[in-house]
DNA sequence: GTCATTTAGTTGCTTATTCAACTACTTTAA
DNA sequence: TTAAAGTAGTTGAATAAGCAACTAAATGAC
C-alpha cells in the first residue's frame, strides 16, 4: 500500500520543485542574456579553469556528472569551434584526450563570472536569512550525500567540483 | 567591483546545485525505469488530472511554467499519439483548444504515482530530519516567492500547481 | 604472447527542444 | 465598421540531446 504524502510533505516537495526549477532557469537566463556563454558552457569552462593546468581528460570531465559521455563529446566539439577549448592527445594513454581551456575561453569565463556570482547572490543567498543559508547548506549537503551514496559517487568530488562559480579573478 | 562568494557561500551554492541536479535526475530515472511515463509526461498528466474536468486550455498549461508554448504543442501532440490525452476545440474562444486526460492517461498516471511518491520520500524526505524538512519547506517557499515576484508570476499558483505528486488514488 | 574484457572516446541516427514565422481569432478603439 | 494590436496555438527548420554501434588502446588471465 502506498503511503501518500501528507499535505505538509506535499508542500515541501512542491516548494523544492518550484524553487529548484525556477532557480535553474533564472540563473541560466541571467547568464545567457548578459554574457556570451550559456549555462552549460559556463559549467564546462569552470571545470576546466579550476583544473590543474586548466585542462581535463574527457573522462574526468564526464565523471563530474555534468554530462553523458556522448553529450560531452558533442559539447566540447562546439566549444572547440568557438575557440574556447582545444583538444590534444594524452601521451600516457593513447586512447585518451585532453580538453584544455584557451586564453579566449578563460577571458569569456572571467567576463561572465561576476554576472553569475551576482545572480547567485540575488536569487539564492539574499532572499534568505543568514540562518537559512546555513540550514540550506546542511540540508543540500545531506541530500547530495544520500544521492551520491546511492549511485556510488564520491560526495567530496561532487561537491568540490560541480558547477562552480568562478575562475580566480586573477591568474 | 565584484563581491565574490565566501568559502561558505560557495559551499552552500554548490551543495544546492549538486543536490538539485542530482535529485532531478534521480527522480526522473526512477520514474522512467519503473513506469511507462517520462518525468515530463508525468508532470503534464498530473496537471491535467488535477484540473477541473481533467482538462486544461493549452495556454493555462503553458502558464504553469513547465514549458514554452511551442514545446507544449509538440509534447501534447506526442501524448495524443500515445492515447493519453485528447484535444478538442474551445467554444468560447475559437482560437483556443482544450487538452483532456483520457481514461488510459489517467490509468498510466495512477500506476506511476506510487513509484513517484516513494521516490520523493526516499530521496528528499527520508534523508532529512523532521526539522530539516520543515526548514527546507520554508526556505524553498521563500526562494519561490522571490523568483515569482521577479517575473511577475503568482507564487500561490506556482506552488499549488507545479509538478504535483499524484492524482487522487480513487475517483 | 594471445585472446577476452574493459576503458576512452567518437560518430551517426533518432528524437526532442528552441526559435521565428505563421494562421486564425479576439479585442480595442476611432 | 474597420483597422490595429494583441492573444491562442501550430508549424517547420535549425540546434541539441540521447542511444547504440563503433574504433582503438589498455588491462588481465592464462
Amino acid at each position: 500500500m502506498t503511503r501518500w504524502l501528507t499535505i505538509e510533505e506535499q508542500a515541501v516537495w512542491r516548494a523544492w520543485l518550484v524553487a529548484s526549477s525556477m532557480m535553474k532557469e533564472r540563473l541560466a537566463g541571467d547568464l545567457e542574456t548578459a554574457t556570451e556563454l550559456t549555462d552549460e558552457e559556463y559549467g564546462l569552462l569552470v571545470q576546466l579553469s579550476e583544473a590543474e593546468g586548466r585542462r581535463l581528460r574527457m573522462s574526468s570531465l564526464a565523471a563530474l556528472g555534468l554530462h553523458s559521455r556522448s553529450r560531452l563529446s558533442h559539447s566540447i566539439s562546439r566549444l572547440v569551434e568557438k575557440g574556447w577549448v582545444t583538444k590534444h592527445p594524452c601521451d600516457t594513454d593513447r586512447r585518451g584526450s585532453w580538453a584544455a581551456l584557451t586564453r579566449s575561453g578563460f577571458e569569456a569565463l572571467e567576463a561572465a563570472a561576476p554576472i553569475h556570482i551576482q545572480s547567485v547572490r540575488e536569487h539564492l543567498l539574499d532572499p534568505l536569512t543568514p540562518n537559512q543559508v546555513t540550514q540550506l547548506g546542511q540540508i543540500c549537503t545531506a541530500l547530495a550525500e544520500h544521492l551520491c551514496s546511492i549511485e556510488g559517487a564520491d560526495t567530496e568530488v561532487a561537491l568540490r567540483v560541480m558547477g562552480g562559480p568562478a575562475p580566480e579573478p586573477a591568474e
